[in-house]
DNA sequence: GCAAAAGTGTTGTCCTTACACCCATGC
DNA sequence: GCATGGGTGTAAGGACAACACTTTTGC
């Protein structure tokens, strides 16, 4: 059969059962009628949410942490987390932890990936969800202190409760990746930013350094940068101008996207 | 303070902790004593995992489906799908399950996403974690074909069981990215493969169309194709050359990536 | 006037794309 | 000899990397 000579659409348009089905009558005798009963026979595990939520400050990447209140772990940092309620929704209770402890839900959240070791939990077997978010530390004062909870360098992470180092980690991992891909930055600058705040952001994140004039030019061959003839104030030295990053322009042209590389 | 003169790393051995934890006393008034208790306080749920398992035979991209054995579904399909079991790793589970189900071990897996919606199963609440895989249909006959276990294409999906249609095609996107940045298409190609199948496996996974040429010549270009000196037997038209992936080399390289592009 | 960062252009290299012809094999 | 896919080269355009000097402001 000869593919060269189909439109890529074609694939996808076949009916492919294998043969091997068809001679095999289908197996009908032992349905199930009763799906609550089946549920009720699995084992179940607590499940929680670990938000991992990173912020920007000072030209560095932070990470916000409070300290376990489990006295085995003895002070030794965590992130923010806490058990799913019964039928609530993986995002809803996302959402839900981030808002109560930073009060904030206009921000970003996405699901990075579960972790489920065995011995994850002293306290047993505990399956957790790890979400990410970044956020602009200056527009969320935190008002909560309780369990010393603080913006914490990302590059000085010790130790760390559970295996809170390990998802940290991870997710640092994702948000590199992804704030390549997807214009992310933006939502941790003010809304005015100048080129140089942009920079410093990803050379933050990446942790690399930039050719500044690449990097402009990068930027400024995007279109995506609006131009509000404003400039900073207040600086030791020579102004910038302001720009605003123009979503609604990257909604619609978002990515047609094939590039084979590895 | 200056960031230019610094080289990447320095942003990364400082210490910084905000000010406003200073100005607080730590609370420690309240730590938990007893881990299992705690734990056992919390909400459980069942927790299964998910496999989406790829193929490719025929030039056309197949995931293995069974028929669902809730009466429920009355025989709409559904992937390969096990409870974990207690204090087993999530991994191994994912692997446990394509085993039974394939007899297979020997093949990557990843998760890809847990999925959590309240109502996605009709016996009440289950987490399930998905896992994808990728494999040679050839290398592995179906020796059960209970529940009507088949190799279903991709492209003529209807409805599915579960939030299984949901869960398929989050799948496939994220193989689709995944194959682009990742060699994993070489997993289900024969051993020796020649470069109108790999071609083939690209096109049908990514739904394109790509240029013969430019396609050789990318991956000429990457050097990572051990040309073995063997042609293709039994084609009906000029042979081939045959080519192993050079997955040693592949290791030792890797992926130096930085590259805005949103 | 000095320190600090803003702003700006060019060149070479490489990657990507588009495109057409002859070749080897089976039938 | 014909049908099928194998194999190849080139030119143009775009993206990326490297690189240095002048300008503006605060102090």
């Amino acid at each position: 059969m000869k593919n060269r000579d189909h439109s890529a659409l074609y694939f996808f348009e076949q009916t492919t059962m294998t043969k091997k089905n068809t001679t095999h009558a289908p197996h009908e005798e032992h349905l199930i009628k009763d799906a609550a009963e089946l549920v009720k026979s699995y084992p179940t595990v607590p499940l929680t949410i670990d938000c991992v939520i990173f912020g920007f400050e000072e030209n560095k990447l932070k990470v916000l942490l409070i300290k376990s209140d489990l006295e085995i772990f003895n002070g030794k940092l965590s992130v923010l987390g806490d058990f799913v309620n019964d039928n609530e929704e993986l995002d809803d209770a996302a959402y839900r932890i981030l808002k109560e402890r930073t009060g904030m839900n206009d921000v970003f959240l996405d699901q990075v990936r579960a972790f489920g070791h065995p011995g994850r939990h002293p306290g047993g077997r505990v399956i957790t969800i790890a979400y990410c978010s970044l956020l602009n530390i200056n527009h969320h004062e935190l008002k909560i202190h309780a369990n010393d909870l603080h913006w914490h360098s990302v590059s000085t992470l010790k130790e760390m409760a559970f295996d809170h180092k390990e998802i940290v980690e991870a997710c640092y991992k994702w948000l590199q990746k992804r704030i390549q891909e997807h214009p992310l930055g933006f939502n941790l600058l003010a809304d005015k930013f100048s080129l140089r705040e942009l920079q410093n952001l990803y050379e933050a994140i990446l942790g690399v350094t930039l050719d500044r004039r690449n990097f402009r030019k990068k930027f400024a061959s995007m279109d995506l940068l609006i131009d509000i003839n404003e400039m900073e104030q207040d600086v030791p030295h020579r102004p910038g101008k302001l720009y605003k990053f123009n979503f609604e322009k990257y909604e619609k042209n978002k990515r047609k996207w094939v590039g084979i590389d590895f």
